[in-house]
DNA sequence: GCCGTTTTCGGCCCGACTGTTTTCAGTCG
């Protein structure tokens, strides 16, 4: 965990470096350290064995401020900027397309406290009478603002899956809890929740119950059946209440949704557990994550859950990112980590030339890659790994590598990372060409969005699927929990259709390659997804297959 | 700030897009 909180301060610290003008290269070099700790699982191993610096972008300051973090539990740097920079300042950076400066500029001319203030001024059009904002900007701050509400109540899966099991054992170590399970849409495994939710049995009284939380630090909001607590964090924490005798009524009950309580119909007694209550209707039970898809009884019908795809299912990964682009870990590094998680094969899909940000790699870098991948298959035992790209869709559907080298590589990956905001008819015409080359086998995070962040680009998902099951190029679950996209919906319409699903990770180091697959699998169960509507659950001979099949 | 076909300072620095402007600044992937 301190590895998250240490990042969070150097990519705070490099936004309050922006702000006072310094250096360009010294900024990113905290943005870039903040990057790196997000992802390491052990750092409190570099930290005993004296290791941080071999941490790529982690030198001599950067050691020092680790390590003071690590002893006394702050950054004295860090809270000296702190001080000097107005809180306001990291609300409206929140806002898309407010950066450093304009938030600066609005600071210092009306000094406001609040988003609320910010959003009087905006109304009022004070904001367009600073110079370089125009009414575009003052309404994109408008839409910021109300979005940055909306969002401020949600909680995505990406900081979720984080909080919840601390969560979840701090409820469970209070003086009179005796059970405890999550419910609700934290069950579910929603992709966003409203607030963190859990069912106890307590014994005690409730007021007790609410004494101890409150002895944490939680704040009482509501109190009707259950509670809905204010966590000290900021975020919401629901309660509820069963006994041992109800517990499988409450259980159900409370994890939904609606739609699936209703389809099984009133619970006639208690029921001390919820598999019973599938048993006493002659259902198999149905894993809460199931429960949202639609058409799953109808499933249940002809199929087993058990002919869900699972995360063992997974034979391997077919879009990762080396250090040869914007990743982390070195392509050898990459494939022992897979070959730890009992994977095949993988793919290297490292950026093309065009995302240059991301070190996007040109023709020649790309050839000098497949040789390396190429000696090193002859290194490796039993993991192969496969040569691939995630080359850019150019906005007229053109890719930015030729043919020609596409045609020497295994897994193309064909992904839009530029060009968000094209007419609805030229975006989903540009997916649709790349759909069409004949080495393109997967189409990368489809949609473009990115959870809490960006919508989804104005695109014609629908003919996608149509076009993709056309020319059987396979559609991606990007399990990154920050976009999982395609969403469950998408994937449930491609799978009727016959679309191919690639569930990949699209990891830039080893850490999100073991530990994002989950995310997508959920997604994939969410749409029905069995092992044959799945590409990377075929061994490496059919895989192949499929790679050669247009 | 980090890094080094490195030996300790000098290089690191994309480029499209948007919104503000009449030639550019700010943002962002």
């Amino acid at each position: 965990m301190i590895s998250l909180q240490l990042s969070r301060i150097f990519s705070e610290m490099a936004l309050m470096l922006e702000y006072k003008e310094e250096n360009f290269f010294k900024i990113n070099a905290y943005r870039q350290a903040a990057r790196i700790l997000r992802n390491i699982e052990d750092l409190e191993r570099f930290i005993s064995e004296d290791r941080l610096e071999e941490l790529p972008g982690i030198g001599k300051n950067l050691r020092e401020k680790i390590l003071e973090y690590y002893r006394t539990g702050r950054i004295a740097e860090y809270e000296k900027l702190k001080g000097e920079i107005p809180l306001i300042i990291f609300d409206l950076l929140k806002i898309p397309g407010i950066g450093v400066k304009t938030a600066k500029q609005i600071f210092e001319v009306y000094r406001p406290d609040t988003l609320d203030e910010v959003e009087s001024l905006a109304k009022a059009h004070k904001l367009k009478e600073i110079p370089g904002i125009g009414s575009k900007t003052e309404q994109q701050i408008l839409v910021g603002i109300a979005s940055a509400r909306e969002w401020q109540e949600k909680i995505p899966v990406s900081l979720y899956s984080r909080n919840q099991t601390e969560l979840l054992e701090l409820i469970k170590s209070l003086p009179g809890v005796e059970k405890v399970s999550s419910t609700g849409s934290l069950r579910l495994k929603e992709e966003i929740i409203p607030y963190y939710h859990f069912l106890i049995v307590f014994n005690g009284s409730k007021e007790k119950f609410s004494e101890l939380m409150e002895n944490l630090g939680f704040k009482l909001l509501e109190q009707q059946d259950g509670m809905l607590f204010l966590a000290p964090e900021g975020f919401k924490v629901k309660i509820d209440f069963a006994t041992f005798d109800s517990w499988g009524n409450k259980l159900f009950l409370t994890t939904g949704p609606e739609s699936f309580v209703k389809a099984i119909g009133v619970l006639e007694k208690s029921f001390s557990d919820e598999e019973i209550i599938f048993k006493s209707r002659g259902l198999p039970y149905v894993e809460p994550e199931l429960r949202t898809a639609e058409g799953v009884l109808e499933f249940l019908n002809e199929a087993d859950t058990t002919d869900l795809i699972t995360a063992a299912d997974i034979k391997g990964d077919l879009h990762i990112h080396s250090q040869h682009s914007d990743g982390i870990n070195s392509i050898k590094d990459l494939a022992l980590a897979a070959q730890k998680l009992g994977y095949e094969y993988i793919s290297i899909n490292d950026h093309s030339k065009s995302l240059t940000v991301a070190k996007g790699l040109d023709e020649e870098r790309l050839l000098a890659q497949i040789e390396e991948i190429e000696a090193l298959n002859r290194e490796l035992e039993g993991i192969t790994v496969l040569k691939g790209i995630e080359v850019e869709i150019l906005k007229d559907g053109s890719l930015d590598l030729p043919d020609k080298l596409l045609a020497q590589l295994d897994v193309v990956v064909a992904s839009v990372h530029t060009g968000f905001k094209l007419p609805r008819e030229e975006q989903t015409a540009r997916i649709i060409e790349a759909i069409k080359n004949e080495h393109v086998d997967i189409i990368g995070h489809p949609t473009g969005r990115l959870l809490g962040r960006r919508d989804q680009y104005d695109v014609d998902v629908e003919e996608i699927i149509v076009q993709a099951a056309k020319y059987s190029t396979a559609l991606e679950i990007n399990s990154s929990p920050e976009r999982l996209d395609l969403k469950d919906e998408y994937v449930n319409r491609a799978r009727q259709e016959g679309v191919l699903i690639a569930i990949n990770t699209d990891a830039h180091d080893t850490y999100r390659l073991a530990n994002d697959l989950q995310f997508g699998v959920t997604v994939a169960r969410k749409a029905l997804l069995t092992k044959k509507d799945v590409l990377n659950a075929k061994d490496l001979n059919s895989l192949k297959k499929f790679l050669r099949r247009k």
